[in-house]
Formats: C-alpha cells, sequence, structure tokens
DNA sequence: TTTCTGTAAAATGTATACAAATTTACTTGG
DNA sequence: CCAAGTAAATTTGTATACATTTTACAGAAA
C-alpha cells in the first residue's frame, strides 16, 4: 500500500468509524494496523488534519472530531452559496452525453445497496457531472472536500429513507429541468435540494 | 525552527518569490538552505500542496504553480459568494470595539510602507476582525485561505497606487456604513469591493 | 534527424534509530 | 482528600540510512 493509497484507506476508515472518535490517534497504532512504518502514517495524518478530517487534541496528537451541528451548518451554508454558482457557470457547456452520465449515475444509486460510502460516492459523482463544465478546477475540489466532509455527517447509519426517496426525486427533477433547457428553474431547485438537505442534517443531529 | 514556523517560513518565501516558479522544489535543496533534515521539509511541502501553495511537477515533485489568470478568477468568484455571507451574519454581533480595531488595521495598512506582505496581512485582519462574529471557523479559515492565494497573485510588486487608494476609501466607507447600522448597504459594498479588486487583479494579470 | 530504449544518476518514499516533547501516574505537601 | 510538582513512560518530531521510483542522457535503430 502506497502513500496515496494509505490516505484514502485511513480516510475512508474515518468515515467508517473504524478509528475511535475524541480521543488521540497513536502513530504507532495506525502503523501496524495497516502494516507500515510511522512514516507514512503521519504524512496521511498531516494530510487529513489540513483537510479537516482531523483536529489536533492536545498539544501534539490529533483526533476525530466530535460531530458537530454547528459544523454540519456550516458546510451546508457553504454549499449552498456555491453549487448553484458553479451550475449556473456549468449549464452553458452542458450536453446530453453529460446528462446521460448523471442519469447513470441515478440508475447506479438506486440498485446500490445499503452501503452509504457507495452511495455518498454516487451522489458526489451526479452532482460533480454537473458541475464540471464550469472549468473551474479549484471550486470543483472545494466542492469534493465539502461533500466529503457532509457525508460524514451524515453517517454510516442509513439517512433516513424518506429524504433518501425525496432526494433521488429531486435529481431526477434537475435533470429533467436541464433537459428541458430551463437554467433558471434548475439553478433554483438546486437551491431548495441543498437547503433541504442541511434542514435533514440538523434534524438528523438533533436526534443523534 | 520547528515544524511550524518551517511551513509558514516556506510558505511566506513561496509569496516572496524566493523559490522558482514552475520547476520542481528539491527536498534536499530546502533542507539544506532551511539547515533542517528532509522529513520537515517533506512534512511542509505536503501540507502547502494539500493547500494550493503548490502542485504536482511531473509524477513526485512539487512546484509553485505558475500564476494563472483563470485559477485568479476562481478565488475572487468564490470569495464574492462566501464574504457578503460571512458579513452578513456576523453585522448583528458588530460591536464599536470590533469596529475600533478594524479602523486601527486601517490606520497601520495606511502607514506601513511598501512591504506587501505586510499589507496583505493587514487586509486579512481587517476582513477577518469584521466576519469574525459570524462564529463559523469553518468559513473563516477557507476564507483566510483565499486571502492568502489572492495576495500571492497580488504579487509582490505593489498594486497600482490608483487601486490601493480606492481600496482603502471603501474600507472606510464599509466601516462607516457599519456604525450608521446600515447592514444591506454595507454588504452590498462589500460585494462590490470585492468585484472591484477581481477587476484589478484580472487587470494586472493580463499585463503581467 | 527523430524516436525508442536501456542505463546511470538523482530525487523521492520508507524504515529504523534517536532526541525532544508531551502525557500520565505517583508522590509529597498542604 | 485534594492540589501541585516531579519523574517515568509514552508519544511525537527529526536525522540518517536505505529502497524504490523517477528523470535525464546517451546510444542505437528506423
Amino acid at each position: 500500500m502506497n502513500k496515496a493509497e494509505l490516505y484514502l484507506q485511513i480516510r475512508d476508515d474515518i468515515r467508517r468509524r473504524i478509528w475511535p472518535q475524541g480521543q488521540p490517534l497513536k502513530q504507532q497504532a495506525l502503523a501496524d494496523y495497516y502494516q507500515t512504518s510511522r512514516i507514512p502514517v503521519r504524512d496521511a495524518l498531516a494530510r487529513l488534519a489540513a483537510e479537516g478530517w482531523l483536529v489536533s487534541a492536545g498539544k501534539a496528537s490529533l483526533m476525530i472530531p466530535p460531530l458537530s451541528a454547528a459544523e454540519a451548518q456550516e458546510l451546508c451554508l457553504i454549499r449552498q452559496q456555491l453549487e448553484p454558482l458553479a451550475l449556473r457557470l456549468a449549464i452553458p457547456q452542458l450536453n446530453f452525453a453529460i446528462l446521460g452520465a448523471a442519469e447513470d449515475c441515478l440508475r447506479a444509486a438506486a440498485q446500490a445497496g445499503a452501503d452509504p460510502l457507495r452511495h455518498g460516492e454516487l451522489n458526489w459523482q451526479f452532482h460533480q457531472l454537473l458541475y464540471q463544465p464550469c472549468a473551474m478546477p479549484t471550486l470543483l475540489q472545494l466542492l469534493q472536500q465539502l461533500h466529503l466532509k457532509v457525508e460524514m455527517y451524515l453517517g454510516f447509519q442509513q439517512v433516513s429513507l424518506g429524504y433518501a426517496a425525496q432526494s433521488a426525486a429531486e435529481h431526477q427533477q434537475l435533470l429533467q429541468l436541464l433537459r428541458d433547457n430551463q437554467p433558471e428553474q434548475a439553478v433554483a431547485l438546486l437551491q431548495r435540494h441543498i437547503a433541504e438537505a442541511a434542514a435533514a442534517l440538523q434534524q438528523h443531529l438533533a436526534l443523534a
């Protein structure tokens, strides 16, 4: 397992709740677990900390941050500002090939089982396909990080079935509006979609 | 020089154009220059790459990215979406102590010499003071990174004096609107302010 | 001349060893 | 019993050595 793979593996294992939240991660423990030395582990942890997946615990160590409804709200607010912009800029460059690929994503998500990681990947892939033509790599990378972190908040437990169904329906609606060349309504729907996701997330965190 | 200091030192040296753009940075060369070993240098470079100060050059090495008008535009667009939001949420929590501190920033910037790094720091400090009360640490950290990168684009060369004067005047206006409790006009002015900064930056990059 | 390929040099990635720092636990004094 | 200080143990940070990968260059074939 090389450097990049180790980074992805640890990140997904954080998302899978393999390591305990709120207490220091030990480099040696991770190195033993992943059968490597501390150096690549340190590299991965540093990168994860830079991206917000880890926060400092005390003076020298890092930990998985406790879930915070406030941070979830922040992430959603930022998404609400940026994703409609990305879509608006992308719409003039959209074509049916892209819309078709996005529809394939939706079908794959519908057929995917209960694996939340897979579901989250497909969700981001769908959004990314629509945003990609805006040709703004920095913005897209930022949006991907936001999506990943929001997914972490959605958690390993399946999100309530009611919301998942509504979300899928809105994705279909969005595609339909784009096919019908109604850009303003599509952007407006996207805004609602993100706001509703934020609300569902807040509700979910309030219960937990 | 410890880990954190080395990171800041290298980052500022990138901003000062001490290292060549567009060609691979050699870990050993940096280690020699900063009188340390390759390990802390590697840590710093990895973090800088995660934050966008470095991009990959070939398969294994990193370089300072060539200036790109497109990326500058992206950064400004993102700022335009997020900073008005931060200000709007912060305004209800603003008080005269904060406004006074912001005014001190403006005076310090006026008295500061031609050091662009110092000028950039004060500029961010001014904005940050006004945004801070929104109490959104993730958003604030993101905005700081955006400011830093925009400053890199503004470059070591002094920005045209005309724009600097206009920018300072707008900062004063913004404070006045906040003192007079005119939140909507303040947000609108901030939007114009960022848009103008973006335009000046584009013009500057077109010449260079 | 151009392009492909193999080899050598150089650079990065990783492991181990060691130093410095932090955390923990215990002792001692109040 | 609690607090504070101190020492031991654990953990992280750094240096050096080594392995692997990448890059550059030279030479041969098309």
